[in-house]
DNA sequence: CATCCGACATCGT
DNA sequence: ACGATGTCGGATG
């Protein structure tokens, strides 16, 4: 169950008749536990519990029903109960349908509210239902609460009225609802005059068999649409006129409602029930977005980004400049004013902003800091002068764009609010601005500039002196009109084989010539290549969440010779880590923050992602579009190794949907006598294959013994199947060339003596790469590369630490899993002239390593390289195998990784310098 | 024709 | 449900 669902049947719980027995259960049940466990808990089999009624299930809950007026001393009895101590739940919880308690036992932190109300704190029990509690999840109870219930509404109306789902209607549906939850947060924050006020009149004026609630909804909105000025000849009905006049965009516009069910009705009143005082516009907005949206409702906020990792977008932007003048300025009454004005000229730009949370988020931080200069300067009560229309952002679906312009509306309010006071933050409201801020669009086909223009007449102040303005001229005067614009958001990703053709035509059309292989980047490449021009035109900075794949692989030397060109330098980035949010279900991905700008003076800065999930920070001169600190490089892919190695090849395609390999019961079941094995079976691996001791075969038939083979009926078969599947294949060249051989792999490579296999995906916790040799009975899938019949001292190399830190910086990677490449890891592996006694050295090496691992038979390659618990033979096999390779490097063992990265780049840009093709590796002036 | 990638896919616990 | 860790075949130039 996710949080809604959750949500859901919490609420319907409360609203049933409390029933003392069966509450335990039904608790239970709404946190999504199955039927057999609660069977199990009835009949005691798993109830640990030691109070009468009571009810424990291990490492969750301790719930006990209390005698009336009795709830605290049952809580109390809970927290002392021997089976407490003993089961270790989570919470404890005691109520009499009346009052209501809970406690989670480890933070101490409780709850204690009426029995109905217990709803609104059920995010506090998230837990119970397996989803982890960031701190953020308890706080946005409401927000859950308040989808959840539009979400119904909007599915109910739209099953009332199915023309509005068509997608013509679909604007005026989701305008609606955006005008929907303005009223039910104006209703309940005195911005319309009385409490519940527009709830209150549709119950009261609409009919109980909901016929005529379209009508009163449109007169209400006819009202709001009406300046107090046109109000006597607007004709409105006495019970409208008392609604402010509040437009700005809201109410113009079409003026249809869609007709209610009466189930709809009561759900209209419903969700009007709740206190909307308390919405996070962030978080509501990012999870409201899924409501219109057919394929986000089952995910409900998937993609949204939280707030700790917008944060990390725009604090190192530009928040944690402002933060550090505030500082400095101290009680410096001229200093706080220069910032105020700054400020003021700030313009946040997010061309993907969804429902606008991280507008919403910079535009709270920045009047938090605001609310700051003004308390220094004895000026709490005075007006924000950070315009709203600051704040733009391009959005593609409709809805979310309606949304994020509320939410930025609330965002004001409650800023006013919480540093003006109520009276003040009411008396400005009304009515809406005009300026629609957030326009609706393909951000990658509309004109960034024209959006968000640098208006007036320089915009000379740019990225040098946006963070470390020298400490002894603090009084510059922000004299152009123009100030400061920080593009930042989360664009959507999309790999190649993922994109529609209008997508793939929307990042030619950016690229723009620019690569020839336009084709090969994420979808997000062109939000970074927008902001790059823009930021030419413009100035500014410029940081996205993103898939990390922009930052490797084939992508580095596509797109960011590109970004460097138009002048954008990394300022800043977060590495790599898991894309994770408050959705039950995550998108699978793992994501990088970066940041770019017109290069600057300053200190770059690199928050590295470590493994036991702290993020240390780095600073340095400059950061590598792999991520590194170290001065720009970017590796090309390469037909043919740069240093004097052996031929990698690509493993053999199967192609084959599976006909061609066979386990080894199948293999045994088609029964071949032994010399037909050996004439038409081989040992396949993949990457899984090899590091697991997996045994696979495949049907291997050279075409002069075609006519053999098909006389053998297993093989036949399964020969037709491969022709079938590859004649049906969307691709043309499977169809063409490879239908005609179908009882082949794509690829038919061997070794004759032995090959060297290095697997294509493999774990990066493991301390070397798993790569080892195969007989010349085996060969290998396209999971896995080859070097056929090539001497060991290359497999010395490959199982080096240096090639290690070389492959899991320049090649691709699957999430922050290891992808080995040949043209990109292998062909431009930089690697001194061997001579033939360090040949012979490292040949040694690689036998021992061999001989290591062979000593710990049946041992698989995972279990000897455990990062955790590798055998000490095998280690000190590795550990020579490095001393005896970095000799020839440097004479010596290198300190560190980061020393061994340093010297191959070093040895990369010299081996590659001026060499063969005329296209730069070393990329403008880092 | 060779190969790099996946807002992933699938396993085991 | 979540952590660990690698399949498979399309799209590309």
């Amino acid at each position: 169950m996710n949080a809604v669902e959750i949500e859901e049947a919490v609420s319907e719980l409360a609203e049933r008749p409390f029933d003392p027995a069966e509450f335990p259960y039904q608790f239970l049940a709404a946190f999504g536990n199955k039927d057999t466990t609660i069977k199990r808990l009835r009949t005691g089999s798993t109830n640990a519990s030691d109070l009468p009624g009571g009810v424990l299930q291990r490492s969750n809950i301790h719930i006990a029903v209390a005698a009336h007026g009795a709830v605290t001393q049952t809580l109390a009895g809970l927290r002392t109960s021997p089976a407490t101590a003993k089961a270790k739940p989570r919470f404890i919880l005691a109520t009499d349908g009346d009052g209501f308690e809970a406690e989670e036992l480890e933070s101490g932190e409780t709850v204690a509210c009426a029995y109905a109300d217990f709803p609104n704190r059920f995010g506090f029990f998230l837990p119970l239902a397996g989803i982890t509690t960031v701190k953020q999840v308890r706080e946005s109870s409401f927000d859950i609460r308040a989808t959840s219930r539009l979400n119904r509404l909007y599915v109910e109306l739209l099953k009332d009225n199915p023309d509005w789902g068509t997608a013509d209607r679909r604007p005026d549906m989701n305008h609606f609802m955006a005008r929907l939850i303005f009223c039910f947060f104006a209703e309940d924050t005195d911005i319309f005059n009385g409490e519940g006020l527009f709830t209150a009149t549709i119950e009261q004026m609409s009919a109980r068999d909901s016929s005529n609630t379209h009508e009163v909804i449109g007169e209400l909105f006819r009202a709001m649409n009406t300046p107090i000025a046109q109000r006597a000849i607007a004709k409105l009905p006495r019970w409208a006129d008392v609604f402010p006049y509040v437009n700005g965009g809201l109410f113009s516009g079409s003026p249809a409602v869609p007709r209610f069910s009466r189930i709809a009705r009561s759900y209209l009143l419903h969700i009007g029930g709740l206190d909307w005082r308390k919405i996070n516009p962030d978080i509501f907005g990012s999870m409201i977005q899924a409501v219109a949206d057919d394929d986000e409702r089952g995910a409900l906020g998937m993609h949204y980004t939280s707030v700790p990792n917008i944060l990390k977008v725009l604090n190192p932007l530009f928040l944690d400049d402002l933060r550090a003048r505030l500082e400095e300025a101290g009680d410096n009454s001229r200093m706080l004013l220069n910032l105020r004005r700054r400020m003021a000229r700030i313009r946040v730009f997010d061309p993907a902003c969804g429902s606008g949370n991280f507008l919403v988020i910079a535009y709270k931080e920045m009047r938090a800091i605001e609310a700051e200069i003004n308390k220094r300067r004895g000026e709490a009560d005075r007006a924000s002068e950070i315009p709203l229309t600051n704040f733009r952002g391009i959005e593609l679906r409709d809805f979310p764009a309606e949304v994020a312009r509320l939410a930025l509306i609330i965002a004001e309010y409650q800023a006013d609010v919480l540093y003006r006071g109520q009276k003040l933050a009411l008396a400005e409201f009304l009515p809406l601005n005009k300026e629609n801020w957030i326009t609706c669009g393909n951000a990658l086909r509309l004109d960034w500039l024209s959006i968000c223009p640098p208006t007036g007449t320089g915009v000379k102040h740019h990225a040098d002196d946006l963070f470390h303005t020298p400490l002894d001229q603090p009084q510059i005067d922000f004299e152009n009109e123009g100030g400061e614009t920080y593009i930042c958001g989360n664009p959507p990703y999309l790999g190649n084989t993922w994109q529609t053709v209008e997508q793939k035509a929307d990042i030619r059309s950016v690229v723009n010539g620019r690569t020839s292989s336009a084709g090969f980047l994420d979808y997000v490449a062109g939000w970074f290549i927008k902001a790059a021009d823009y930021i030419a035109n413009a100035g500014g900075a410029a940081s996205f969440v993103s898939t990390n794949s922009i930052c490797q692989g084939q992508s580095v030397p596509i797109l960011w010779p590109i970004l460097y060109s138009a002048g954008c330098d990394i300022l800043f980035a977060y590495t790599s880590f898991k894309w994770a949010n408050l959705a039950s279900y995550n998108a699978g991905v793992t994501v990088a923050v970066v940041g770019i700008g017109a290069p600057r003076n300053a200190l770059r800065r690199l928050y590295e992602h470590r493994e036991d999930g702290h993020v240390v920070l780095r600073e340095g001169a400059s950061i590598t579009p792999y991520l590194t600190v170290g001065a720009r490089v970017i590796v090309e892919k390469s037909n043919n190794p740069i240093s004097a190695l052996g031929i990698m090849e690509f493993g053999n395609k199967p192609s084959d949907g599976g006909h061609l390999l066979l386990s080894r019961d199948e293999l045994n079941a088609i029964g071949l006598t032994n010399a037909q094995r050996d004439r038409f079976i081989r040992c396949i691996y993949g990457s899984q294959d090899f590091i697991n001791g997996g045994l696979r075969f495949c049907i291997w038939i050279e075409d002069k013994n075609l006519d053999e083979a098909q006389q053998i009926p297993a093989l036949h078969e399964r020969i037709e199947a491969v022709r079938a599947l590859r004649l049906a294949s969307p691709d043309k060249g499977a169809r063409t060339i490879l239908a005609k051989r179908p009882h082949q792999l794509k690829l038919m490579r061997i070794g004759s003596s032995h090959a060297i296999v290095v697997p294509s995906v493999s774990s990066e916790r493991r301390p070397y790469l798993p790569a080892g040799i195969v007989d010349a009975h085996t060969t290998l899938t396209n999971l896995a590369f080859a070097l056929y019949d090539a001497p060991l001292w290359n497999l010395a190399l490959i199982a080096s630490r240096l090639h290690l830190v070389w492959i899991t910086t320049v090649c691709g990677q699957l999430e922050t899993r290891i992808r080995y490449s040949n043209t990109l890891g292998w062909n431009t592996f930089p690697v001194p002239t061997l001579t033939e006694k360090n040949k012979a050295d490292l040949t040694r090496c690689a036998e021992d390593i061999l001989l290591a691992r062979e000593a710990h038979f049946p041992a698989t390659i995972a279990d000897l390289y455990d990062p955790d618990d590798m055998p000490a033979d095998l280690r000190d096999a590795h550990e020579r195998n490095d001393e005896v390779l970095e000799r020839i490097y440097i004479g010596r063992h290198f300190r560190n990784d980061t020393e061994r990265l340093e010297k191959l780049f070093e040895l990369y840009t010299k081996m590659t310098a001026g060499a063969g093709s005329a296209k730069k590796r070393k990329v403008g002036a880092a």
